[in-house]
DNA sequence: ACCTGAACACCGTTCAAGT
DNA sequence: ACCTGAACACCGTTCAAGT
């Protein structure tokens, strides 16, 4: 057949992510088919691929767009000015956001480039913009010396707090956190950061 | 055809367990196909299906064996008689493990069951296994007074743990850390002790 | 009893052909 | 220019038929 244009490019895109996005939502990556993608858009498969590279080209930029919204929550107004429960607010940002969207945020890590394909550099710059935005919550806390000392215990945190909410949302294991997950991060933060004080780093 | 008897039915299965194995070291979940299993043991795809359910039962075998060598190594001589010390190296066994087998290892949390569908009762016992484990060896640091407590604290490590292993062997998020895995789960188990101590919980 | 291989209902991706 | 749909090379899983 051929040429429709019922909807422009640009609509067509959207079409495409907004079905993928219900699909993945609903039985994560697994659930996720171009074909699927296509019946629900009433398109033929072939059409996919004038817009996308392949499926792994389509979920990066879903990909894309979660670490935006998540860096627009993170960067709203910070609450109080004591330093510590910056942090904190932080750490409980992140968590609301994973729990409002869990089987889309896992998708940022079950789903892996095939091996010999590198992530695209857009998507380490958008990293990179979380964890300075963590960086520069936590450095009013360690006093900014030791920059050093500061990316590792941000990291050190990212990284503790990533492991609570995945064990938390992957629900696999939810008797490790039948514990729900709030309290674990705000048990994780409180301790580290009064271990940093205790270690003379804070 | 049918009838070979060229192996028991014991090494059949040790024979597509291996030839999984193998497919997951190389490529993750990704690389496991029950065709490419029988392919490489010279036997019709059908014959899986007489030796296990299907791709999931098979793959929850490979992560109940995978759990069986962690709870092992964990096992191992206790090191150093101080109880902080002994928390540190428990730390560090289990990163090394994972670090030996890293897409292996992913397979625990890259693996979902379909929805609806739980995991195996005896998967939950392995895990619960090891968290006893971490709380037995926590336990003597903060002096046994609230049970509550040591749980909820070996549970934070336990994730915050997870959380560093994770996302280095997932390389993913490869420059989340760059600075390799060990100082940084060094760091976390410290200052998360130093914490405790600090609050008074240890 | 054990195994095969055809069959069924799916995939991702490409591309000549149509409008 | 845009889209189709057949084609190709794959899947997981089942099961009648063979030895």
């Amino acid at each position: 057949m051929g040429r429709r244009s019922i909807h422009t490019a640009e609509e067509l895109r959207e079409l495409i992510l907004q079905a993928a996005t219900e699909l993945i939502e609903k039985d994560g990556l697994a659930g996720l088919s171009a074909r699927e993608i296509a019946r629900r858009i009433g398109y033929s498969p072939g059409t996919l691929y004038n817009v996308f590279e392949n499926l792994d080209d389509l979920v990066l930029t879903i990909e894309a767009r979660l670490l935006d919204r998540l860096a627009n929550r993170l960067g709203e107004p910070a609450s109080s000015g004591d330093p510590a429960q910056r942090v904190l607010h932080l750490a409980r940002s992140y968590l609301a956001f994973t729990h409002e969207n869990p089987k889309l945020w896992n998708l940022l890590f079950e789903h892996h480039m095939p091996s010999g394909k590198a992530v695209p550099g857009w998507y380490q710059t958008k990293l990179d913009g979380l964890m300075t935005r963590i960086e520069e919550t936590l450095s009013p806390v360690m006093g900014t010396s030791d920059p050093a000392a500061v990316k590792r215990a941000a990291r050190v945190l990212w990284a503790g707090v990533h492991g609570i909410t995945s064990l938390s949302t992957a629900d696999k294991l939810s008797n490790v956190t039948s514990d729900s997950a709030g309290p674990l991060v705000e048990d994780l933060v409180v301790t580290y950061l009064a271990g940093l004080r205790g270690q003379g780093r804070a």
